[in-house]
Order: structure tokens, then sequence, then C-alpha cells
DNA sequence: CGAATACTTGAGTGGGGTCAACGCAAGTGG
DNA sequence: CCACTTGCGTTGACCCCACTCAAGTATTCG
């Protein structure tokens, strides 16, 4: 069922760019060739020449390189109706990976399908291309976090802006949200150890923030976390 | 004379995507307001909402955010030939600042002129999509050199970058390179301190790899350097 | 019920930060 | 022309945040 793969990616769109009804079906009938990933599965690797993009219909992707054994930096999580490896369409060799950070269901999408689209459909060329700026304006945030924020605040922005995106497209009732990464795969997003991430997810337990059960957050101070966080989400996009 | 201001863009294209007659025309003919900043002044500040883009004519311009007073973070430069601010076409407000690092010379280009030029001529939509794509390439890079470096090899990534990029567009033979960063915004690049950048630098020095001038670098070193700094200019998509 | 994976905690260490001077060159103004 | 100022680079001393090493405790799963 195509129609029901798209569904993600049409409602994000929308969201933001009440689509007309021809795009919106133009999008619907993309073909898409459905597959499964296990945890930790590549999807596409560094130095491939990709000839597709892929679309998270279900489950979470995340960017990332490896610099050295045992030196990963991850650059994004991605969640259903994202499309990670966009660039691919005008970049031919990735630079980094594309990984399933839990069991995912990805969407193919062969370029040539996406070109056409774009011909046919020059407005939502515009769309995809905002998307992909919103995906560098979060990793301009990251990037910030990472760089010039004390190991606290890093974490929790990164905390806030998944819960967020998560409660933008209906998976999270903005309190409580399925949080599949391990500590290791935080540390490797924040740059810090394992160690360490354990300690600072400890502090903002016992700071009274959140809660961080088996395989989820809650949430239970927002204006505390987003204040230590220095979170504003307007540059996520989202207006509700 | 705004064919003169347009050529530095024009060169940079046409480095990599073979412009069609017309299509060069159309970019020559784009409708220009030049201006000059001092280092240190804001071309854009976070909170605009821009209706036009910038494009650096000569001189060198920098993307920035503070967190607190004294905690800058840089996240990339910016030389001529480049729009820095492409994203404000699709994304209203602007999340971070730009700013001039040394006497520049800015042209402005009004939104809507950049519109027309994508109506008219898609495919230039997709060459400038395509730019705004190898910048979240530099920036991918830039985080994990941050994150996941040591400040050797971060600093050494970052030189290499920056002279390969300014050899690329004639500004540099490719061993001295015009460098007009201070230490502190080397420092607020990578995440360092002033203190730790200059002995950095004199490690890299002493090191024989490169020598540091009155605003300028020269690499004594290509491979020792490129190796330090795990530094492949692929994702830079120079194709030469 | 092993075996693997993830989480937790303690102890010791080190890379990079902070504080504080000082050198030096380029204005600038009396 | 020289005193003063300002900005950048340089170096030393001390310190702390986060890392590493190491051991132990849930959980999950075949």
């Amino acid at each position: 069922m195509a129609q029901l793969s798209a569904e993600p990616l049409v409602r994000k769109l929308e969201r933001v760019h009440a689509l007309k009804p021809g795009e919106q079906e133009a999008i619907e009938k993309l073909p898409l060739t459905v597959k499964q990933f296990d945890p930790g599965q590549d999807i596409v690797r560094e130095g491939d020449r990709p000839t597709i993009v892929c679309m998270v219909v279900d489950g979470i992707a995340f960017r990332y390189t490896i610099i050295e054994p045992d030196k990963r930096q991850i650059m994004a999580f991605y969640i259903p109706g994202d499309i990670p490896d966009l660039e691919g369409l005008f970049l031919d060799t990735m630079d980094h990976s594309l990984s399933a950070l839990r069991p995912s269901t990805i969407a193919q999408i062969p370029h040539t399908a996406m070109r056409q689209l774009f011909e046919k459909h020059p407005r939502l060329g515009e769309v995809f291309w905002r998307e992909t700026l919103i995906d560098s304006a979060m990793m301009r945030k990251w990037l910030t976090c990472v760089g010039r924020r004390s190991s606290d605040a890093c974490i929790a922005h990164m905390i806030c802006e998944f819960v967020t995106r998560m409660h933008a497209i209906g998976l999270s009732d903005g309190l409580t949200c399925d949080f599949p990464m391990t500590q290791t795969d935080l540390g490797d997003a924040a740059a810090l150890s394992l160690v360490h991430v354990n300690r600072t997810l400890r502090d903002l337990r016992e700071s009274g923030f959140l809660s961080w059960g088996s395989q989820s957050v809650t949430i239970h101070d927002w204006p505390g976390l987003m204040k230590l966080a220095q979170f504003d989400p307007s540059y996520l996009q989202l207006k509700n």
C-alpha cells in the first residue's frame, strides 16, 4: 500500500504548507519500496552513491560518522515523515552514514521519481528544499550545543528537541515520549562519554526535570528543562 | 557595476555546473545593492526577518550565535561568491547572526528577484539548492571536528578547509592564504578557549605543519596536515 | 538460565579552561 | 614626537569538568 506508506510524509508536509490537491496526489503516487531495518543496521553508508532517497515510515534513523574505532559522531535523529538523505539527489557521494536506531520501516524512492515530481510541481521542489533547510537549522543548534553548552544543557536540548518533534507528528502527547536511544547513542550525539551521559541523566532526574524509563522519557518540568537547555522551538518551523 | 559584483558568484557556480548562456545572463542581471561592512559589524541579526539575501563579493563573513556573554559559537566562514543566508528565502526568521570578519563588500539581492530567477530557470533553483546542501556538508564536518576530534585536529581541519576553498576560487595559491581570523575567532569556531587555540597553533607551528603570519597562514606540510586533520576535500564538491 | 546488552557507580587522571601577566604593534591625540 | 590606549598574541600556574578504567547491577532474550 504505497498510499499508506507515504502518509507520514504527507502529514508532515501538510502541517506547514497546505498542499494543493494535485500535489498531495503526486506525492502519494511516488513509487515506494518499503524495507525493514534492524537496530544498528546501516541504511546508507559513507562512500555510497545512492540512486534512491529514504523516507522514515516507522522507527528512528540517525546520521553518523566514525572517525576512528570507538569515536562516533551522531549528527541527527530522524523520525517518521523525515527524508534524511534528500541531499543525495544533488551530492553524488555520501560523506556520512545513515543507520536505524530501532527496528524501522524505510520507504525508498528513486531519485528519478523525485526529479520528475519537482519538474511537474516546481512548488514541491521548494517545499522539499525548505525541509533540507530546516534540517540545517537543527544541525546548527546541535553544533552550538555540542560546542559551547554544558553537558546538562546539551543533553536537555536534545531531549527537548526530540520530544517536540515527536509531539508535532502525533507520536507523543508532549510529556511522555518514546526514547529508544541508548546512553551510548546519546553520548555520541552530544560528544560525551557514556559514563558522563549517565551521570548527567541522573542529575536531570534528581533535579525533577524528567524521568527515564525503559525506552521512554517523561518530562515533569517543561519550563525548567527549556530554560536549562535554552530551548526555543521556533527553529523547527512548526508554526501550529 | 552590477556585472562586476555578480562575477564571484558566477565564477563559483561555473566551477561546478557549466551554466547555460541564458542562465549566466540571468544571474548577472540580478539587481544588486552593494554595501560595505566593517570587521565585527553584523550583516544580519538573529531574529531578523530578511527580505534580501547577501552575497559575499569581497572579504569574509561568518555565521554565529551568542549563547551568553562571552560564549559564542561560530558555525561557518564565508568567502567571495558564497551566499550565506540563502536559507532566508524559505525560513522567515533568522535563528543566528551573520557578521563581517574583516572589511567586506556584500551584495544584497531581494528575495523576490531570487524567486523570479528560479521560476524562469528551474535548473538554477536546483543549482542553488545544491549550494545549500554543500553548506550543510561543511557543517557536518565542522560538527564532527568540534565534537569528536582533538584540538589540533579540529584547528588543522578548519585551516585545511579554508585554504582549500580559497584556493578553489583563486584567492590562494594553495600554500599561502589570507587568514584574518583572530585566535578568539578560531576559538569560538572550534569551541576552544583563546589560550588553548594559541597553544595548539604553537604546536602546529613547531611541528612544521604551517606558519602563522600577520593575517595569513602558510602550509609547509600539506600531507602531514591533512593526515592530522583527516581532511578529505571531497565533501566540498569541488570536482576539478 | 547463560549470554549479551545496557545501565550504574567509584576512583584516578588529563585535556582543556580560567586567571593573570606581559609583549608587541598600530592607532590616536596632545 | 612621544605618551596613552587598545587589540591581539604569548606564556605560566592552577584547577575542574569530563574521560578512562574498572567493577558491579539490572534487563532482555535465545
